[in-house]
RNA sequence: GGCCCGUUCGUCUAACGGUUAGGACAUCAGAUUUUCAUUCUGGUAAUAGGGGUUCGAUUCCCCUACGGGCUACCA
């Protein structure tokens, strides 16, 4: 019988949930369901330099805006909390120490003046960036450059140390990534990285190791960027807990931008999102537009991430969660980067908002409405609205241009698309309209149009050049839906208003 | 520089040795719509290059090129 299926989301709480991020989030979620598993978040806040006042609860809100809801995590108790790495500190120091013990890892003692220095001094046009490697440690202050003594003594003495992995000098390490398959790499070109800071905090490497095993995780997927450290990771399982202990490994393929990794400056500079939700910089103010106040609905936005690498096969494009849960498979996962395209995102979304019930938009919508002065209280009435205009809103933000006119009066009128056909005809048609208007025998379109276009016959005027007119009057502009359909909606008492506002302005 | 990963229309991708290389977004043209959208029809457009393996390569292998990632006491 095999495990129960476990996964993690493992953020550092710096600051906005990019693409990238809600992506593995979701192929995470997904993978946990569809398996009957559990989906675990867990916060990797080692950095204690990296603290941002309200990132976790930030990602908590994105969370819950994608509706991705962890089973475990600092806010859904599980059985194997803490789920915040700095509560979980004092776990990490024994299998640090517990890899010196074994020969696996050693103390070192070099300051970051001395670091640096070794980086300059090793710098050469072949080599720009030293490395920290069995190339080097020998010259170094570690326990393996000294004697037993002499390490006892600086370690009794209180000295500032760290504890890094060393790094065997000619192996393979090679395992088997579900996306990619075998992936080897030559331990004599990876680095003795840092286990254990000076501040006893455990760097990712070894916290990511343990933490997975605590937590009985049983496949770990993270962005590609972490691929180069995996030998890393696996050699940690190997010695502390067993390479057959080790979670699946799966390293899902870069979100790009328009130059090589998707970033936050990406989005500033093109114009489109790249944060699930906008987060505000608490140091600098800065407010970075997230997807969903760009007005995108959720599940619009998790069904183009899903589409962002993978696809099942088939030509659907459009999928609800539970579909996507249904026909996930990690081997359908593209295994080369993918630029994201924020014009099919827009299609995405355009798409949701066209399948969506009125009713299910109207909340999204009231609010939009309202924090643009629009109070609505009639109920039917704004779903009437939604339903009408939908088709026309790529994005929610949409519906305050394509409805706020059925609420309040325009605030401007296109009389320019009007003015040069304009004349004294036309004039007295609408003249008369208004005051025919209250013999239309039922408010209805039908019977508005009918009355319009009888009027038009009488007066020996083409109704195709009086409707243009009438739109602006109602509308303000070239756009909306069927134009009786706004009379109907809006009223005999109004229409016949915007129809005299407006002639008082030509 | 080193290491790793990748490479099918402009973009996201399908084709797990045999297809006229398919779909979607975008784009262009047309139809419908007396606004704008929706909807519908059609068009342009791709296997990075070179070697192998094979009766046959988009598909398997090698080299080159290009792209990306990593190269911190950050994740």
């Amino acid at each position: 019988m095999s495990k129960k299926v476990r996964v993690r989301f493992a953020p550092s709480p710096t600051g906005g949930l990019h693409l990238g991020g809600v992506r593995t989030v979701l192929y995470n979620y997904l993978f946990a369901k569809k398996h009957g598993g559990d989906f675990i978040l867990r916060i990797e806040d080692t950095d204690q330099t990296r603290y941002v006042a309200g990132a976790e609860e930030y990602i908590f809100n994105c969370l819950q805006w994608t509706g991705l809801i962890p089973d475990e995590s600092p806010a859904h108790a599980g059985k194997y909390g803490p789920y915040r790495q700095s509560e979980r500190k004092p776990i990490y120091r024994q299998y640090a120490e517990q890899l010196v013990k074994d020969g696996h890892a050693y103390y070192a003692f070099d300051t970051p003046e001395e670091l640096e220095k070794m980086r300059s001094d090793f710098k050469t046009e072949h080599n720009p960036s030293p490395q920290y490697d069995h190339t080097v440690r020998k010259k170094m202050r570690n326990s393996l450059s000294l004697t037993d003594a002499e390490t006892k003594q600086l370690l009794d003495a209180g000295t500032r140390y760290v504890i890094r992995i060393k790094m065997p000098e000619n192996e393979t390490v090679s395992f088997t990534d579900m996306i990619r398959g075998e992936v080897s790499f030559d331990t004599s070109v990876v680095d003795d990285k840092v286990l254990l800071k000076a501040d006893g905090m455990p760097t990712y490497h070894l916290a990511v190791v343990v933490d997975d095993y605590l937590m009985k995780i049983t496949h770990a997927f993270r962005g590609e960027e972490w691929l180069p450290s995996a030998p890393v990771h696996v050699l940690l399982w190997k010695y502390l807990f067993g390479l057959n202990e080790m979670p699946q490994w799966a390293h899902l393929p870069l979100i790009l931008g328009p130059n090589g990794k998707l970033s936050k400056r990406d989005g500033a500079k093109y114009g489109f999102p790249v944060f699930a939700m906008s987060w505000i910089d608490p140091k600098t103010n800065e407010l970075t537009e997230g997807f969903k106040e760009k007005g995108f609905l959720p599940e619009a936005f998790i069904n183009l991430l899903a589409l962002l690498g993978w696809n099942d096969g088939t030509e659907q494009e459009i999928f609800t969660k539970e579909e996507l849960i249904e026909k996930f498979s990690m081997d359908r996962v593209h295994s080369g980067g993918a630029k994201f395209d924020y014009e099919k995102a827009k299609w995405f979304n355009h798409e949701w908002i066209k399948k969506s019930e009125a009713g299910s938009l109207k909340s999204e919508v009231r609010s939009l409405f309202s924090t643009n002065g629009i109070n609505v209280d009639d109920d039917n009435l704004l779903e009437k609205v939604i339903g009408l205009v939908k088709d026309r809103c790529t994005l929610l933000t949409d519906f305050v241009q394509q409805g706020s006119f059925f609420f309040q009066q325009p605030q401007q009128y296109d009389l320019d698309a009007i003015k040069p056909k304009w004349n004294d005809a036309k004039r007295k048609f609408f003249e008369s309209f208004t005051e025919e208007l209250n013999t239309i025998p039922e408010w209805k379109s039908a019977f508005i149009e009918d009355a319009f276009k009888k009027l038009a016959a009488i007066q020996n005027i083409k109704p195709g050049e009086l409707q243009l007119p009438l739109r602006i009057m109602l509308v303000g502009g070239k756009f909306g839906p069927p134009v009786f359909e706004i009379a109907e909606i809006l009223g005999a008492g109004e229409t016949s208003a915007r129809m005299n506002k407006t002639l008082s302005l030509l």
